[in-house]
DNA sequence: CTGAAAGCGCTTACAG
DNA sequence: CTGAAAGCGCTTACAG
């Protein structure tokens, strides 16, 4: 690894030697920041009024107007939206809870929830849960102190004490992800897991597979209920469901797909089809196979979950089933800023469905 | 698609009718939250000594601290934090900046940050420039506008008034992804865009390799250094620099670069080594090279650039250049939270460096 | 169309 | 170890 730390010279000299350490107005806890009184002071007129040519600006002449605007770009004024929380009662803040960030799954479910609330002026405030009721209490409490406006929090698993908080928090709450599996506390956009297996499991069956594998990475609630759909179908048709199932609660990744299947295989060398519950684990599979010359999907077939980017691409194309990841969090937002400004929703659970890509690996 | 919206029944039902819809107290702006005074009524203290034994416990006595502790429990009190800003002027919030959360690359760099704040109790307010500087003008606006205690931004390149508002903040910032091709305002953290292209190159010389491409996607300043570098050391070896070059300001995907690729050899079958500006864009040309049965790297050899979760599995395995992103995010966030408790920091720079991989791609 | 008064829910010195 | 007073920077009715 090539680490060199080096000092690089700063272009222009920011204006405080000791950059980052605020000024510490001798005992006042001023940050030196221009408050809506020195606007105020500056154009000659009352703080009322800059609050209200920069909040609703019809009602402030436009001439008046105009010298306001024009003193909030010199003076650089921000204002701060703490201070406005306080007043006005709303933070203009929506919160989210994910169970983590780099899983691409939720990276797009968080694309989704921005791109709609930085249409409507909303901020995110999100946490991960790192796939524990345990995090997920604390951080939900934690959120919950910044007052957001509304909240998103994923599946329908939680502990009593997350549940407690978040009704005495008495703001809108959409539950994300899952539907028709479990409790919920006010809203919810999803799609049912359970029907999602079940459906992999008949398509397979229909392709003529019959022993059957499933590989399945993390084993958070929603892949539990993914793997109880599969399986059942797998049971009707009176196929082996515990023999040729692999799971692990490791997170899912390409490399764990590898060496899942690697194992599957030397265990079960008479496996025809594996579904696995997440596309890279198919993908880390699909590569493996190949590695062992095992024609795809002669001798083996695969199937993944989530129709990721590269599933279309990859040699052989994975079947898959595709889930609607920004809709759930372009249309959970939705459901929280109508609800916010007293629209009404058609409906308060959202069903997105899932779409089975019937691709070459399978 | 399976699409059938459906209601569900409610496994419990919210103590409100009107869900979502904040109870509006006649005229007043109470939201019926629990205030650090209701939790003082309660045990009967003042609001202050409330406040004592939550922000600092060992200046109450054990016993009230546990009376306290368990009315603010059963109360389910969560403190507002607009109102503890406002008046400690604190917001224990970072803010941070970044092209956008769907790209792999800074959904690593953003988990490095919030791994760091939530060990030290800071919140992460995040927004999303889609690569416009005149978005990330606005978005920098918006953000200042909630007093984060400090910010982190991407890259060297600004608006003049991006940098204006950020020095008026006067709040520690940090500039990551990129170190010594610009501007520095306060903090860097980073590495060589330039240097990593550049190093690339003579691995790919030193392989044999004289007629060698370039595809480069969403080609923004920092994938223009890369590539800047990259051709530098090319014009140094008398090769070509202009001829296998292609580039798009389309967003980096797997699809897109086995489009590119294809095009680049329909026009120049000549081509013996292709440098992609993103691991995806490499996944895109090794698939598409195996559509086209051309032997990896004997006939083509195809190198990237990130080191992704995949490119250790796939066939072959890609040569590339694993980058710090992690570490990124999450020494950017130690330097802000260092100077923000008052702790010296090393160096205000830091370049975390680069590591060439090589595989079996190039 | 503009302004004076009160208050949002906390924390910060300062007393005792 | 605990509390009374003042204030953080806005907005909300209510006047005029």
């Amino acid at each position: 690894m090539v680490l060199f730390p080096q000092n690089y010279k700063k272009g222009i000299e920011v204006s405080r030697d000791n950059a980052g350490v605020k000024p510490a107005k001798s005992g006042s806890r001023a940050k030196g920041r221009i408050t809506l009184n020195d606007v105020a002071k500056t154009v000659g007129v009352s703080a009322i009024t800059i609050s209200r040519a920069l909040n609703d600006p019809d009602k402030v002449k436009p001439v008046l107007r105009a010298r306001i605007e024009k003193a909030v770009a010199e003076l650089n004024y921000v204002p701060n939206r703490a201070a406005r929380s306080l007043a006005a009662g709303s933070t203009q803040t929506l919160a989210v809870v994910i169970p983590t960030i780099s899983n691409t799954v939720f990276s797009n479910v968080l694309k989704g929830i921005y791109d709609q609330t930085i249409e409507h002026n909303y901020e995110v405030l999100f946490a991960n849960t790192y796939y524990s009721l345990q995090n997920e209490e604390k951080v939900i409490s934690k959120l919950l102190a910044q007052y957001p406006d509304g909240i998103i929090t994923t599946g329908l698993d939680m502990t009593e004490r997350s549940k407690e908080l978040l009704q005495a928090a008495n703001i809108p709450l959409v539950q994300i992800m899952e539907v028709g599996a479990g409790e919920v506390l006010d809203m919810n956009v999803g799609f049912s897991h359970f029907d999602a297996g079940a459906s992999m499991a008949e398509y397979l069956l229909a392709q003529g597979y019959r022993n059957i594998g499933f590989l399945g990475a993390q084993m958070d609630f929603r892949s539990q209920r993914r793997m109880q759909g599969f399986l059942s179908k797998l049971a009707d048709a009176n196929l082996e469901t515990d023999k040729y199932l692999m799971t692990t609660t490791i997170p899912s990744s390409v490399k764990l797909g590898g060496h899942m299947i690697a194992d599957l295989l030397s265990e079960h060398p008479q496996v025809d089809a594996v579904f696995c519950n997440n596309d890279d684990l198919a993908y880390g599979a699909i590569f493996e196979c190949q590695r062992r010359k095992l024609r795809i999907p002669e001798q083996i077939a695969i199937a993944g979950f989530n129709d990721l980017d590269a599933s279309a691409s990859i040699n052989p194309s994975l079947t898959t089933i595709r889930t609607p990841l920004y809709e759930i969090g372009n249309r959970a937002t939705e459901l929280l800023i109508n609800t916010l400004k007293r629209r009404p929703n058609l409906s308060k659970t959202l069903d997105l469905g899932f779409e089975l890509i019937a691709r070459d690996s399978a």
